[in-house]
DNA sequence: GCACATACCTTGTTACGCAAGGTATGCGGT
DNA sequence: ACCGCATACCTTGCGTAACAAGGTATGTGC
């Protein structure tokens, strides 16, 4: 413990309580925290998207953005990759449609193996939500 | 749309649904999926925690390892550096307590700017868990 | 002495999400 | 014809949180 203070409880870091409050919630930081707090959550919400339906990429991407305040919004960088992880593992396929279009679309269906996937996400994912609630709802119950 | 694919309506990947079902949900993957899914919650948890009191490093450890069946727990290397980003942010202050203790132990409290801070969380948690709920639970009624 | 528990620290790796760049085509206006 | 914008998909480098793994140190029981 050579390293370690000799004295009594001191407190290590003063915050500047008048000022941090302000500054920690402009538009970037919001935005960061956004971000942080819906990490991981995007491979269930396209997969619960794809269960009413097939869709092609660009249109979940305007989903997801439209969706409850546009938290549950990713970009392209993200979402592309996901659909080809998903792919890869056999939970979409995906279908070129060239015929009857001006253009070509790629749509994707989820499959049965996503499917299952599906609920096992959700399943954990209720989990989360459950063990947050208690967190944050009914602290003092929280066994020691 | 040289690289485009000409035939119409073909799958891209045929999925082997008898095996991948069973091949996705060892222990690994379900570890890494629940990794995945708390990922950014772990700030949101142990500042609730600390509302209700002040905590050393290693009781908040065993604390979330024991909440909702594990799905909040982080390990070490996740914990330490959090508490001193949020230390530094000036949301917690750590104190060392050595008198009247066979060793010393290093005690968080939440601040004000802190409280203020998880106000925010918790507010962005709410809107991203309600934006999923509508996704799960009734697909039908999302806009289009 | 040793093994384990308690308590804290740190770094390299992993994996996901974003920014930013790219490709291509269609459409409307000039 | 050109241009700007929308539609549609792709990819890579960077940033960041979480983990694994390594470390320090002390206390306890055998």
């Amino acid at each position: 413990m050579l390293s370690m203070p000799r004295r009594v409880a001191l407190p290590t870091n003063q915050p500047d309580d008048a000022e941090d409050p302000a500054n920690q919630h402009g538009p970037d930081a919001l935005a960061r925290l956004r971000r942080e707090l819906a990490r991981g959550t995007a491979e269930l919400a396209v997969l619960s998207v794809l269960t009413s339906g097939r869709r092609y990429g660009y249109e979940l991407l305007k989903l997801l953005e439209r969706t409850g305040a546009g938290v549950l919004e990713v970009k392209e960088g993200t979402l592309y990759p996901l659909l080809h992880r998903l792919e890869d593992a056999g939970q979409i396929a995906a279908t070129w449609e060239v015929e009857g279009r001006a253009r070509p679309r790629k749509y994707y269906d989820i499959t049965p193996a996503g499917r299952a996937h599906l609920a096992v996400l959700r399943a954990e994912w209720t989990e989360l939500v459950n063990a947050m609630h208690r967190l944050l709802d009914a602290l003092d119950k929280v066994e020691k």
